[in-house]
DNA sequence: ACGGAATGGTTCCGTATGGAACTTGACACT
DNA sequence: AGTGTCAAGTTCCATACGGAACCATTCCGT
């Protein structure tokens, strides 16, 4: 720690650009006034696309369909529009995602006699091994992930994500209606 | 609290679905083994969304192009490799947003003498300008979504996502080197 | 019970995006 | 110097994606 810069913010730096941290990434990190949004994309990114890729090379799966696939792993019976507003994707994505796993016998629609706009879906024994197979590493790279956290920190990290998460509701995104003045 | 049920996890859930949350962002939130990824992809999204949205309907730029706008914003003088590099984004993407940005003479780009194979890109006066109208209002989303927690709780989770970030390059995706073994 | 607004889902269409192949220049090794 | 490997950027191409318009049903106010 010889000859280190202000300590005010960004102890650890040089360490980590010497441990292989790109110049770019410490810049976005230490000197980035929207430092919750990059770190957000940066981590999504490091678990989604190694994930996902995967997922498509080993069963030619699209991101939504898998998306609607561990929806219904996670609760069997949802319907198409609880998938939509749980994720980011928009409705004909995951419309489009349902015609392709129904197709390919992953899952099964039920119109929901409640509402007959609505189907239940439903994972066939296909689809439900499917999403066993994948779920373990899912698991191992979140794990990896958060293998520089002590488990009482991510414990931390835990509750504070759930917090932001339960907010959001209450979210308007004021950039969302503005026009220009 | 009356009639809650197992204590273990997921204390406050009832409150928050009467909140408003979802009733599948709840099963996410609680009933899921990768609860990293469900949470940094919901809020990733929460703020890219909105965000880029606004960028796209004001200025006509994609979301690459404004990632590049940032960065350079953030750094003048990187090469597209570290912008790429950086970001979720492959390097054509961000080849096509330079050139956007060049003929739209938001930025100019300049032959490296060290190596030259690449360029450095910087900001024009137009650039900067755009880099600081976008600015205030990612600053804004960004203090909404964290106003469910306090300056305290803010801190952590910084430190937290820090860790996370700087541990990444040792991660070596065990699903991206995966044959059909 | 009727008509209009809202909602779940689908279809259409234009385009942004990412993989792969390619070009050019740097670098290592002999 | 000569050759092979690697890295920075670009181009090509196929397609997954999202916005908008569109049905069908349901909800709501009167």
């Amino acid at each position: 720690m010889a000859g280190s810069g202000p300590a005010a913010c960004g102890e650890g730096r040089e360490a980590a650009e010497a441990a292989g941290l790109h110049p770019l990434v410490a810049v976005k990190l230490w000197q980035n006034p929207c430092w919750l949004s990059f770190r957000m994309n940066f981590l999504s990114s490091k678990f989604n696309h190694p994930v996902y890729a995967w997922v498509e090379r080993q069963h030619g799966l699209t991101r939504p369909e898998m998306v609607v696939l561990y929806a219904l792993g996670l609760k069997d019976g949802l319907a198409a529009k609880d998938v939509s507003q749980s994720s980011a994707f928009p409705k004909n994505t995951i419309s489009r995602a349902v015609q392709v796993l129904e197709e390919r016998r992953l899952i099964r629609r039920a119109t929901d006699a409640a509402d007959r706009r609505s189907f239940v879906l439903r994972l066939t024994p296909r689809g439900r091994a499917m999403v066993d197979e994948a779920l373990p590493l899912m698991i191992e790279r979140e794990r990896e992930m958060l293998a520089a956290l002590t488990p009482a920190e991510q414990r931390q990290l835990h509750a504070l994500l759930t917090k932001l998460v339960v907010a959001s509701p209450g979210w308007n995104a004021a950039c969302d209606a503005e026009e220009s003045s």
